[in-house]
DNA sequence: AGCCTCCTGTGACCGGCGTCACAGGGGCGA
DNA sequence: TCGCCCCTGTGACGCCGGTCACAGGAGGCT
């Protein structure tokens, strides 16, 4: 599976950095050199990248796969906080501030990343106003979305928590199909429920609850979502 | 209580901004023109100074006083963020993104602020690397706290939380007496568990079962901590 | 084909904490 | 000084969701 990897060649690196949205209207011959000192890192599902706490002096790119981001708790409790997608760049924080990783991100499909390290970045970062400029919008992205996390772990119950998630994945990975919106990625319910904080016992349950109200269809580990209004009206705490 | 607040002169102004984090390093005459075109600005305790929501287009500085960064949630509940204090700037995000607010934020005390208006301010970000870089800085910064805030909540139960918030105020506003650690700042156990996210009746249940143990001591509305070690623990998922 | 592993599906149980309902106290404004 | 408001303190009750314990199914490796 690593083995048909293509290896990604200079030119392939380039259109990478320059399509991902830091890098866009930085100086073309800054990026350059940045693909040319980038290494390539290639991830087999499961393949652990960093830690929390580690020290981090390098950016991530992400050229195929996927590369979950998470934190942990007492007891190998995981938290899954966003995956990144190709294009995606990630692990800017402990980058820019020289503190530790304050997240651990691990492959959760066979990956190829681009390595920036610190000094070429930072280098680059110091020269040029608009990757400043864009590593800010990327900051204020993350958080927002980081704020509406923690809204939803103190405002929301499970139920409402797992419905604004159904909601979000059926929107950003949903296929129509005759019955609904297919959610086409292949989740777990034990992944959907590290992304909320509970248990997959639970999600389980709720998923079965809307199932039965004909809100949801449950097909071969699929979710295939028949109501959307319904969902959205369960993510706000107005009771069914 | 308005009116015996001093309206900030020109030499204050600036000296708040020079002495600001952000503004650390950055050209003078910049801030000074900042200092310049900025607004002054006070409150009286609970008055309010934007909504999740607005459009924001301002920047703040306190000069003095307390403001409280909340957000809201179904039937009125609220969650308390962060508190801003004398020379803290906040409201960053929406200026920087030029979206909508993601927080409320109120006058926890009396205050005096400096608004500074959107053009000035990212006319000096494009001209200012130096800017560019504490704004980063400071991102990454709320960014971790942010984390943070997320794990207690997906990881620790009330105890824990409160655990932490205690020994947290106990370091950064603790004054050492004969029986412990005075916390300095008056909390009513209302607010105390607005920035939990917990009610009020349970927040008061835990410190009395602390005091029963004599990890604390309640004192007409302070806490005393006197046993600092055993907040640690209670505040790790180690069960006491 | 057989096994092993990871998934889904479900029920029993119980503990933490929210909700509700009061009671008593201290400070402040009329 | 009286009343009001907001604080603290406390008990009853109930539910959500965590923990535990299985059972059955699907896919992939040998």
């Amino acid at each position: 599976m690593a083995a048909d990897q293509v290896t990604l060649g200079p030119e392939e690196r380039r259109k990478l950095l320059r399509g991902s949205f830091i890098f866009r209207d930085v100086d073309e011959a800054a990026v350059d050199r940045l693909a040319g000192v980038a290494q390539v890192r290639t991830l087999e599902r499961g393949q652990h990248l960093f830690s929390q706490g580690d020290d981090g002096n390098a950016l991530y790119a992400v050229a195929s796969g996927l590369v979950r981001i998470w934190i942990g708790g007492a007891g190998g409790k995981e938290l899954t906080l966003a995956m990144m997608e190709t294009g995606d760049v990630f692990g800017e924080i402990a980058l820019l501030d020289g503190l530790s990783r304050t997240t651990s991100a691990t492959a959760a499909a066979d990956c190829a990343l681009l390595v920036l390290g610190r000094s070429p970045f930072l280098e680059v970062l110091r020269t040029d106003g608009n990757l400043a400029q864009h590593l800010i919008e990327l900051l204020c992205e993350r958080m927002r979305s980081n704020t509406e996390t923690i809204s939803d772990f103190a405002f929301l119950d499970l139920r409402g928590r797992l419905a604004r998630k159904l909601h979000e994945l059926a929107i950003a990975h949903g296929e129509q199909t005759k019955t609904g919106l297919l959610i086409g990625l292949r989740l777990s319910q034990s992944e959907l429920a590290q992304m909320l904080g509970v248990t997959r016992e639970a999600v389980n349950k709720q998923l079965h609850a809307w199932a039965d109200k004909n809100v949801l269809k449950l097909d071969k580990g699929k979710v295939v979502v028949r109501d959307m209004a319904a969902l959205k009206r369960a993510a706000d705490p107005s009771r069914d």
